[in-house]
DNA sequence: CGGGACTTTGAGCAAATTCAACCATTGTGG
DNA sequence: CCACAATGGTTGAATTTGCTCAAAGTCCCG
């Protein structure tokens, strides 16, 4: 079966890296390697990333960056999968966005992280200096041009996001939410229609501005239409694509 | 009165800049020179970013950018106002931002806009073209990490304004929305507390994903309580605000 | 197998929307 | 210069979507 390919690769390249970085380089096995900035730089370069680079073990739940501290580093995810989110005082919670193998964290504002950001499940994350990361960039343009890029993405990626908080209704964003999540996932090697969930309903929750109960509601809803299969609390098959698509842009 | 020189400043700086360009540097009587990507430059450099800058005329009400076309310039916000949208297949409309002089406008993912820009009122804007800019950004670094600040500003924004449109009341909202526009206005020479707001009731709305008959409502009822002052349709005055920060922030 | 965390389902509620009418401001042509 | 149309803003009543509160069902994982 082709879609098992990506259960597969989603869970264990962090060990896979792990046995191998003595001996290799150390991104050479990184499963993030042709996704994020270090795309942008020549095998030969990489060595200089290299020795900046430290990886930091985070085990599932756990908060590696926090709202309040001082923004010191950026984080390369290399698998696996993260939320970013951020609190109200009573702590109500905006979940910003789920992070995966490429996305790149740490992009600061007034030398703080504005948000906090924990693991979905234990992984390991590459770990720059802010420091020598920024004088790394006078070197190398073209990763200061790939950063821009990847700052571009996301800038579009949150008006898209604000276009569904604002604007659209609980099923046009849970469709919404399924089918970014699954075409993300097509991009990282899974399948189309096999849509991975390593996150709570809460979770999904607070990233849709809903909560729990109408996350499940609405999953129901599209699973009684027919539109999508629950598989298991955390992998949705969608079933009526072109129904969802049309939902999800708000087609009535 | 201290409070005057923002109105003045805010209507009148386009015909002032058009009389004395012909004479002077076009760049150095830019309203929004000090506050822009151009702040990154030398006077001396200023020549080859003037030379492919084109200053374009936008009547109150024209959009100048359509969410369809391909994204072939940059444009510099150096007056006035002017709103950034999204539009849903139906017609429901999210307002992405509202910008002001010296914001930089036409970042683009996959090579088109996904958004709309209209002005709030007639103004001039300063067009670049893509490529030139892009060329222009290989010979000066400071330039590119201007627009990466600028960028990483933009993203912190858009975060700020996720928590709004996914957790916030309509109450809160309109706190957060008046106090971050007073800010604004006030980085700009304004006063604190008078709040100028060019765009209407609906245009409001659409920004903090409400209806104007709730942001109409929400305005009455802060005034009731005696946080705000509505001195014409288009005009705040805060007398409240430590009670506005505190709805903002969500301390109930 | 048992217990805690997560999820689903149900019933009632409330914040914000919809629909509708009215008011205010502005600009235009007679 | 004024009447009046047009646009934008406010207010009210009814409605609805999604929320809150509550209880029961599932799924892990030890």
């Amino acid at each position: 079966m082709l879609s098992s390919s990506l259960p597969a690769a989603m869970s264990e390249p962090v060990r896979f890296h792990a046995v191998l970085s003595a001996k290799a380089h150390p991104c050479d096995t990184c499963p993030a390697r042709a996704l994020s900035i270090c795309a942008a730089m020549r095998i030969e370069d990489l060595g200089r990333l290299a020795t900046a680079r430290v990886t930091q073990r985070v085990e599932a739940g756990a908060t590696f960056i926090d709202e309040s501290e001082p923004a010191d580093h950026y984080f390369n995810i290399t698998a696996e999968a993260v939320k970013v989110y951020k609190l109200l005082a009573d702590g109500r919670r905006q979940i910003t966005g789920f992070l995966f193998a490429g996305d790149l964290l740490g992009i600061a504002f007034k030398g703080g992280y504005a948000y906090s950001a924990e693991a979905l499940t234990s992984l390991s994350v590459c770990r720059f200096p802010r420091r020598q990361l920024d004088r790394l960039l006078d070197d190398f343009p073209m990763m200061e041009k790939r950063l821009l890029a990847m700052a571009s993405n996301e800038l579009a990626a949150a008006q898209e996001q604000m276009m569904l908080l604002g604007r659209k209704t609980a099923h046009e964003r849970i469709a919404s939410f399924l089918l970014s999540t699954a075409d993300r996932q097509e991009r990282l090697g899974g399948s189309r229609d096999r849509v991975q969930l390593p996150m709570t309903r809460s979770d999904i929750a607070d990233y849709l501005g809903l909560t729990t109960e109408t996350v499940s509601r609405v999953f129901t809803s599209l699973k009684k239409r027919g539109w999508i299969l629950l598989k298991s609390n955390s992998e949705v098959q969608v079933a009526e694509r072109d129904a969802l698509e049309e939902l999800a842009t708000g087609l009535e």
